[in-house]
DNA sequence: GTCTATATTGCGATAGAC
DNA sequence: GTCTATCGCAATATAGAC
């Protein structure tokens, strides 16, 4: 963890598995560790070798860096939301949609790259607007529209009695989001182990396709 | 803001509004601007005048001091949740009950003494593990509990089709803290007008008793 | 390794309550 | 007068920066 294995100046040590991503990966570490303002350069230097000038020419400046490491996460989780997305609209029925979203985005938030990334900008994002705005934006946001997207096709069929999709999604989001993961993203629970969140999982699509009321509103 | 009417050593300048209150409101606002580990008792001495050896007597310790922030507004808040619960043991019916929560956990969580403190919390929640249990312990822990024993007295009364309480007031406190406020949290979002609120108050409360879909699962 | 910043503590002086 | 709380200052300790 500490002491890696550092590659040498020259750093021709076989195939490098694309030094961008190397440095990226290396700048996540950093940034989670210590936050964004704390992190510095020099670090990221000690780290992966190389100079200062080379990581500036990659990523123009600090903010850059911080933003690739935002890209090479949701990327990747991104592909999980648009997996729902196609399925569904492939026919996939309303509660095994909502299921696979609900699943997919219970992965997403729960994976501790991304609980860094929240606590870093939950913590940072006032002194740093522009990196708040544009990981809100690129993350739950497009999240939140494809959801919609999912939802209004089956308010299409005649499957949903609400009005407003776009808020519904926003409090499907809510749910996944609850008490529990406020708890592990505060550090004070402990990751939970699949079984409880698959169980979690099911009883909020319960609570949000059915509610949990015994006799409908008039 | 910056040089304030310090008061003088022998400072008796009139009815101080009680001295510690005043230390720890000087105190909330040094922790939100800088954050916990930045903020420094030096910083306070200059705001609130007094020794550090004053301000040790009091509170013990910087951690102490941090607590003492946290109590001042949960206290307030603990009240209006309080209020939810008594109306309820009243005799509110269920659908009453969820709304007054709803409102009254929306009311807090929006707070903007609330939000500084998650901010502050979630970004350093790891360094400093008691202050975030305990914040978590005696804030949201505490209303999971009140708002479960809602739950559990109107599934006596035949009123709720779910088996696990906890875990529905767990996600229902979820669908409070839903995407938009996690918008306000990494400050991309403004704080949402009234009106606004209010109207999603009302979706989520619909959301959580009869659920979204056209007909029920079997 | 040095150096700075800062949490924490010790101690004598002082002011007001009684 | 005594007592108590605070004050002001100086000293210790430690963690991180350079």
């Amino acid at each position: 963890m500490t002491a890696s294995a550092k590659p040498g100046p020259k750093g021709t040590e076989g195939e490098e598995p694309d030094r961008r991503q190397q440095i990226v990966a290396a700048a996540a570490e950093i940034f989670f560790d210590k936050g964004y303002e704390r992190a510095c350069i020099d670090d990221l230097i000690a780290r992966v070798g190389g100079s200062k000038r080379t990581i500036y020419n990659i990523f123009e400046s600090k903010e850059g860096l911080f933003t690739a490491v935002v890209d090479s996460f949701l990327t990747d989780y991104a592909k999980r939301i648009d997996a729902v997305s196609a399925a569904d609209e492939a026919g996939a029925d309303l509660r095994t949609s909502i299921l696979a979203f609900a699943r997919a985005s219970t992965s997403i938030v729960y994976a501790p790259p991304m609980l860094s990334l929240y606590r870093v900008l939950i913590g940072e994002g006032r002194r740093f607007p522009n990196l708040a705005k544009s990981f809100f934006e690129r993350g739950a946001s497009v999240v939140a529209t494809v959801l919609t997207r999912i939802l209004e096709r089956h308010k299409a069929k005649g499957e949903l009695v609400i009005e407003d999709c776009r808020l519904a999604a926003e409090q499907l989001m809510g749910l996944v989001r609850d008490y529990q993961y406020l708890g592990v993203l505060l550090g004070v629970c402990e990751q939970p182990p699949p079984e409880v969140l698959e169980h979690r999982i099911i009883a909020l699509v319960d609570i949000f396709l059915d509610g949990v009321a015994t006799h409908r509103r008039a």
